[in-house]
RNA sequence: GCACCCGUAGCUCAAUUGGAUAGAGCGUCUGACUUCGGAUCAGAAGGUUGGGGGUUCGAGUCCCUCCGGGUGUACCA
């Protein structure tokens, strides 16, 4: 595409003397392979009919070279440009090359969030599925990536934990706690949780334990305290936590380099919100320390309490000191959920005020719910609650219902194909039964694409040709949509928006079976040249799929 | 109340960031297989892009306004 592209840029430099940014963008097939409004841009200031402009500048590219064939005009005054063939075979060489535009770049990517001692459920799931697509797509433009997860090891959901993991120990026994079959741990951890909550809100008595014992939790931090019974009994649970975590983002294939517990990152906010007080960024207001976001349009927020504890405020001022301390990145992007995005607002802008750099290298990007549809059986389940695990185990049993063999790879497939298809931001959809399917826009449907395309290559003894020298009717349209997938992920990669990559992807498995509907490529005279084709496209398959997070099997 | 996000075909989503006749899948209907994995392909129907106004060569996209939905809005996270 440069060649083009820069040829295109001086062309219209010479003409008119005017520096302007030409934009290629791949229109319809029907139109060619480029097209450019250029000349409906210039032809304002140059006070000329479009048309005549792109006239000139057809005119003027027709007499130049890069690999140009046909140049047209059509309707307002757009400018359509066909490449030659051995263009597109030339681009075609490297389609799988992708341009190193995050070379030599550090970038920390947080996301999932989990509070320690609370059950991962769907919300995480679909953070996780996000943020490793981002990851990936980072490290594929060459960026040094590192994944990080903040998470509340400490405050009230922590409190009301420990006071319904005391009441199952009857006290402060630790040793009771390897009763508890390690693979049961999580569940049981989290039932202690809803049981602490249950309590906290009908029972004063243990409304007022969990108070108490919220403090106790702060204090053993302070004190740095691993040896006392209820220490013990903190720091093992918090650890079976962890470990669940880890058992589960293993399985999902993602997996963080380090985890931010608030209990470091609070000492660290309350000192940075402490400090710039005296600075004048931050101000005392009714006994707590807050931020005025309403002069900055924003709303105002308390940073640490009347109590002088840290609020989520703090600690997340203190993550972001902590992570830059940590890796001095070039850029950070943080995933969450879409209700905090004035919160998170107020958060760069108070940070702004002391740390700027740190702020403008913070990109925060949200999305909303999962919202179930179409048959989801809950009846058996417990609460409201619709946990990760889950909704992997509904959609293996999706797959299974439909009369065929699940395996992990291809659930996950589905699950995190439906969650990427649309662009992040609203709420999304989860239709477990179209997940699965085998048809339509789906993840197991790319799967399979691709192990259908291996299988056509193990089916001979040809080797595909090393490369192609000409393309014949019915190839071109193919060779074309191949050439664009590094384009596709470029863009991807610079707007974070995975989702155009399986628009692209689901587009380019379309061109294939429209290819190979009407062409034979085994025992085909072209048999070499095509299976070099139907190799680029496995290729770029199982590579886009790999963006994903999404495994490709060589068949299924 | 105020602020932010969202509203596109019956359903789920796209739309090259202001460009060409608003495109796909599912579902519905009509065709095509003794053929490389038909889990496919070709085609049809389906739209006042929530309503109205404005900006300009050109608006789903930008501005104003109204309607509908969601979220947030001082010591929770």
């Amino acid at each position: 595409m440069e060649p083009v592209q820069t040829h295109l840029q001086k062309v219209v430099k010479d003409l008119f003397a005017v520096e302007v940014a030409v934009d290629l963008t791949r229109p319809d097939a029907e139109f060619g392979d480029y097209a450019t409004n250029v000349a409906m841009q210039l032809s304002k200031q140059l006070g000329k009919n479009p048309r005549e402009v792109a006239q000139q500048i057809a005119d003027a590219l027709n007499t130049g070279k890069a690999d140009l064939g046909e140049v047209s005009i059509a309707g307002p005054g757009f400018i359509n440009l066909r490449l030659i063939d051995k263009a597109v075979i030339a681009h075609l060489k490297k389609a799988t090359t992708l341009p190193q535009t995050l070379a030599g770049q550090t970038s920390v990517v947080e996301y999932s969030d989990p509070n320690p001692f609370k059950v991962l459920h769907v919300g995480h799931l679909y953070d996780s599925v996000v943020g490793e697509s981002i990851a990936r797509l980072q490290e594929a433009a060459g960026a040094k990536v590192h994944r990080v997860n903040f998470g509340g090891d400490v405050g009230l959901h922590v409190g009301k934990t420990m006071w319904a993991v005391l009441q199952y120990l009857g006290g402060e026994n630790p040793e009771e706690l390897y009763a508890i079959p390690q693979d049961e741990r999580a569940v049981w951890l989290s039932n202690r949780y809803v049981e602490g909550s249950n309590a906290y809100e009908d029972n004063q008595e243990a409304h007022d334990e969990i108070v108490s014992l919220n403090q106790r939790v702060y204090q053993l931090h302070a004190d740095n305290d691993h040896g006392s019974p209820f220490a013990q009994i903190y720091w093992t649970t918090r650890q079976w936590s962890y470990e669940y975590f880890d058992a589960f983002y293993d399985r999902i294939g993602t997996k963080f380099e380090k985890y931010y517990p608030e209990s470091i990152t609070a000492p660290v906010g309350i000192a940075a919100v402490r400090e710039q007080l005296k600075n004048g960024v931050f101000k005392e207001s009714d006994g707590a320390v807050v931020f005025d976001g309403e002069a900055v349009g924003l709303h105002t927020r308390v940073f640490i309490n009347s109590a002088g504890l840290p609020t989520y405020e703090a600690k997340d001022i203190g993550l972001a000191l902590c992570k830059w301390q940590d890796y001095q990145f070039d850029q950070t992007v943080i995933i969450t959920g879409n209700d905090i995005v004035e919160y998170m607002k107020v958060i760069l802008a108070a940070l702004g005020q002391f740390q700027p750099k740190l702020a403008e290298r913070t990109t925060h990007i949200t999305h909303g719910m999962v919202k179930m549809s179409g048959g989801v059986k809950m009846s058996s389940r417990k609460g409201n609650i619709l946990r990760a695990v889950d909704v992997l185990d509904m959609t293996t049993e999706a797959f299974k219902a439909s009369g065929r063999e699940a395996n992990e790879s291809i659930t996950q497939g589905a699950i995190k194909y439906a969650f990427l298809k649309a662009r992040i931001g609203g709420d999304i959809h989860f239709n477990v039964e179209e997940s699965v399917s085998m048809e339509g826009n789906s993840g197991p449907y790319l799967q399979y694409a691709h192990a259908r395309a291996q299988s056509i290559l193990h089916k001979t003894k040809t080797i595909p040709a090393p490369t192609i020298t000409e393309l014949v009717a019915g190839e071109r349209a193919l060779a074309v949509k191949l050439t664009e997938y590094a384009d596709v992920v470029t863009k991807a990669t610079k707007d974070l928006t995975p989702h155009v990559i399986c628009t692209y992807l689901y587009e380019l498995t379309q061109e294939f079976n429209r290819f190979y509907e009407k062409n034979r490529v085994i025992d085909d005279e072209r048999e070499a040249e095509r299976l070099y084709l139907v190799k680029k496209y496995a290729t770029i398959l199982k590579k886009g799929l790999q963006l994903l997070g999404i495994d490709a099997p060589g068949q299924m």
